[in-house]
This record gives structure tokens, sequence and C-alpha cells, in this order.
DNA sequence: GTCTATACGAAGATAGAC
DNA sequence: GTCTATCTTCGTATAGAC
């Protein structure tokens, strides 16, 4: 996100109390997606369990698709603040998220979902939020990939951007593989690529 | 596919006429689809579009998530007998499929669409599609990769099952990414997935 | 068997009162 | 800033004409 003020997600709420009401929203709806995922979850019904009316929610957030992409964006600034961030290596990085990940189906589910809607035409939103975080991302597994490179620990015959984008595409596209067979193994099949990418 | 009478998909429509129709409806769908993927695509104005009634769709298809499972099926199986099948190794069939995906814009946006809500929990006809799709596909280039190993075209150290998932995972995760981003070359990023399994 | 007509409830979104 | 009321569209279900 470059943009530093976190209210200016939504159209209004920029000040004292539109806020705090604004977080006080988010928190509640991080709950109801971590175990509805994305199905249950109308606008109705996540403002029916908040204790809102509808119209009330869309105060703060202009679409139903701006308050999902809100809370999934939210859900994930909190999990990298409540774990201690470890930074390993880059396989490493993506098989910790991606296992964390697979303990809270909702949240894959709700990723999934709007990855998919952001493809549409209609979502400028979602659209601009997921094509910034997937070049973020791959920008990060790609320093670290050249660091490890130095550092003797990866192959060198392979451009890490590429590379970055694969070991995203792979993490991204094993979760789902994982939630409708976890016959798979996710982290030993991540362990796979990582065993790949050894000098 | 099981069952081998392509009309069990639906609910009726089991004899001559019935047959035809379905057949029509679908390759008609697969002309909106691929024009405008899976948002303007309500059951009503598909059903506009072809020319009928919405309830007619239903009278060949229990409900949308079905119609629209049947479409993305019909188009990969159309398009698997528009090619001459060229059965190539492992990675290079998966890159050839991204790269014909990736031309049909609409295509990979219905694939996601519906890989998506299969995850949720009201659909079982989905989640049974895609969880068979998944099986076969990673069944298939497992024994191609399988068949590399033996011809020493491919290293032995790495489980055949495990580099298929990944194979799949990447190949889908990446072509949702060129959509969003086309500046990462499709191609030449999968041809690093290949570098990376040469013994 | 095939299809039209129609109805129902839920959904996202908007307008305007308070 | 928040609500009620309302609009439109959606998926689905049913009745019954042909």
């Amino acid at each position: 996100m470059t943009d530093g003020d976190p209210a200016v997600i939504g159209r209004r709420g920029s000040y004292a109390k539109g806020v705090a009401r604004r977080q006080e929203i988010l928190d509640r709806a991080i709950e109801v997606f971590q175990e509805r995922g994305a199905d249950g979850t109308s606008l109705r019904r996540i403002a029916e369990t908040i204790g809102v009316s509808h119209a009330a929610l869309l105060h703060y957030f202009d679409s139903r698709e701006q308050l999902l992409v809100a809370v999934y964006e939210h859900a994930e600034a909190k999990r990298h603040s409540d774990s201690p961030r470890s930074d390993p290596g880059a396989v490493e990085g993506m098989v910790e998220a991606a296992t964390q990940n697979v303990k809270v189906p909702g949240l894959v589910e709700l990723y999934t979902t709007l990855v998919a809607s952001s493809l549409e035409s209609g979502s400028e939103h979602g659209r601009a939020f997921f094509t910034e975080r997937f070049e973020r991302v791959r920008g990060d597994v790609a320093d670290r990939l050249r660091e490890e490179q130095a550092e003797g620990k990866v192959r060198t015959d392979v451009d890490p951007d590429q590379i970055a984008a694969i070991i995203v595409a792979a993490s991204d596209g094993l979760q789902i593989q994982w939630l409708l067979d976890p016959s798979i193994e996710l982290e030993r099949t991540l362990g796979a690529l990582a065993t790949l990418l050894r000098p």
C-alpha cells in the first residue's frame, strides 16, 4: 500500500470516531470471514452479525468488494504483526505463510474469491489491489532469492524474478489444491520446490 | 467424467432433440464467456443473448453453477479436439496450454471464478468437478514426468507426484498473474520451471 | 419432453429522512 | 453519521401450455 493513511481506503470516516468505527467493523468482519469464508457473507449478513444495517457498512466502504478487500488486507496485516517475523529463505517464507493460511480456510477462500473477481471488468479497486500486491510479494521473494544466490544457497542459472513469480503462483495454487484435496501434503510439496532450487 | 453419456451432466434432455439443443446452448454460451468472462454473465443475460428464457436454461442445467461448469468443460474439450494433441513433455504441455488459455482471458476468468466458488460450502457439483479434474491433470503430468525421468530428461531426486502438483499450481497461478500484469512473460517464466527440472 | 410465464426471496446499491 | 425505505437484478422454483 503506497498511501500512508489507512482510512483512505474507504471513502469517509477519515476522522476520529469514523476511523475507530471502521476498525471495529473490520475486526468483527474478520471473525465472520474466518469461520464462514466468503459464501455466507452477504453485506446484509455481515451487517446483521456485527449489529448494524447493511447501509451503514456502505457508509464506510464503497461496495461489498471494497469491504472484502479491506477485510483481507486487515487480516493479513494482523497476522504479520502477530507472528514475530522470522524472515527465513524465499521458499521457506512461502511455506510458512501457506501452512498458516491453510489453518484458516476462510481466508484462503476469501483470497481466491477476491483474486477471481479482480479479474472481472467491473473491479477497479480489486484489480489495483492485487496487481500491486502481486508485484510487491514477487519483489520481496526475488530480493531474498538474490541474497540466497549470493550466499550460494540457491542455484544461479535461473532468473530470480521468474522464480519468484513461480513460487508465488505455486504457493497460491497449492493452497487451493490442498483445500480441495488435503492428501497432497502442502508442506512437503512446497519442500520439493525448495529442492529444485538448491545449487 | 466417469459416465459415458454426455447428457447425464444436466438433468434432462437425454434424447434426440434435447441433446442437440443442449449442445447448441453450450456452443452459444461459450462465445458469451469467451468475450465476457464471468462477470456480465447472469443466467438471465446468457439466456437473453442466446435467445431463450432463463427458465429454459434451467431445464437443461440444474443451476447456474452447473451451466458454468458445463461451459468450461465443453470449451476445454473443444480445444483439445481442435489442437492435434502434440503430447510433448510434462512442462511443455502446460506451457502450451497456458499460452493458449491466455489468448482467451474470458475462459481463464471463468476457470478461476469456478475454482473459487467450488471452495465455498454450497458447491457440491463444482467441488466434485474440480477435485476430480485436479486429480486427473496431476496424474497425467506425473505420468509424463515418470516417463521423462526414465528417459533421463528430468532429474530423479524429486517425487513426480509432488512436482506435478507444483507444475499445475504454478501454471494456474501464473495465468492469473499474467492477466493482472502481462509484463511477467508467461512462457519464459514457465520455461524457468523447466530449467529447474533438468537433471 | 420442451419451454413460457410468473412468482418469490435475497442480494447490492441508492436516496433521503433524522 | 446512521438508519429506513426502495430500486433493480439476481438465482431458483413452480405451474402449466404445447
